[in-house]
DNA sequence: ATGACAATCAGAGATTGA
């Protein structure tokens, strides 16, 4: 089973690149990511006719999730728990039901830059609340993954200027600390099970011709639990579509999973 | 330190992103 994990920016501008992705690579699962539209302005017919199930979390104007899945969806649950006055859609889960049930969790955490600030209080109270769901779902000892766009760089090995991203929220110490406090539960990183050293970027900004110098940052991941991890056939990059036409500034990352 | 670039909502320019 092939899964891919794709922030889009935004359902709008990327419906004709997003389409033409799906149609040439055929993910079984697709995770995405900054949607930007409500849940009513989201194309899901689209989607539907070219034979996927389409479960959205959308909120007006920014963030947004969405699950597409050519297996069916159950369980389907909306919003990190542990603070109900939190209004922003950057949670979904779903159980994939195929010859093996996988439990998907799709993420779009906080960027939380200006730091320190509300923002960046923010996103490492959203960690807080990942990490106890993370927990929980350990517990279950079942596959099951989280991934998306965390807003975080693991090491300096994952951008191509680690000291431009010193003091910013992506790579702050209490950021990556929080980081690794999650996957020190017990998760599986999967890119960097199949991918050692630099160069491997899912994220290039839009400015100063950073596609053009690789000039990137790796942002985008997929945690798998043991259950999961004990699945996994390989995970790579898909770096080539930032180069296509009206492109995200961010890249599908795939797992492909024995199951 | 700022802006470069893009998307959204709104219908200009502020806000957000990373």
């Amino acid at each position: 089973m092939k899964i891919a994990t794709f922030n889009i920016n935004g359902i709008k501008a990327r419906i004709g690149a997003l389409t033409d992705w799906i149609d040439e690579a055929a993910p079984d699962v697709a995770i995405l990511q900054e949607i930007k539209s409500v849940d009513e302005g989201f194309p899901r017919e689209v989607f539907e006719d070219k034979g996927y199930n389409v479960e959205t979390h959308g909120q007006k104007g920014f963030n947004g999730v969405a699950i597409l899945s050519k297996l069916p969806l159950e369980d389907v649950t909306c919003g990190l728990p542990g603070d109900d006055s939190d209004e922003q859609a950057r949670w979904i889960e779903a159980t994939v039901v195929g010859d093996t049930a996988i439990r998907i969790c799709g993420l779009y955490l906080p960027n939380g830059n200006p730091a320190p600030g509300p923002k960046y209080d923010y996103k490492l109270a959203w960690m807080e609340r990942l990490h106890a769901r993370a927990q929980e779902l350990l517990t279950q000892e079942e596959p099951a993954l989280m991934a998306g766009d965390y807003n975080i760089i693991p090491q300096a090995e994952d951008a191509a200027r680690p000291d431009a991203w010193r003091d910013d929220a992506l790579f702050r110490l209490e950021s990556r600390d929080a980081w690794r406090r999650i996957q020190n539960l017990g998760f599986t990183e999967a890119f960097r099970v199949r991918q050692t050293g630099t160069g491997h970027y899912s994220f290039w900004d839009y400015q100063a011709g950073a596609w053009d110098k690789n000039d990137g940052i790796r942002i985008d991941h997929f945690l798998l639990t043991p259950q999961c991890a004990d699945l996994l056939n390989n995970c790579w990059i898909e770096s080539d579509v930032r180069g296509r036409e009206k492109p995200s500034d961010h890249v599908p990352v795939w797992v492909d999973l024995a199951a």
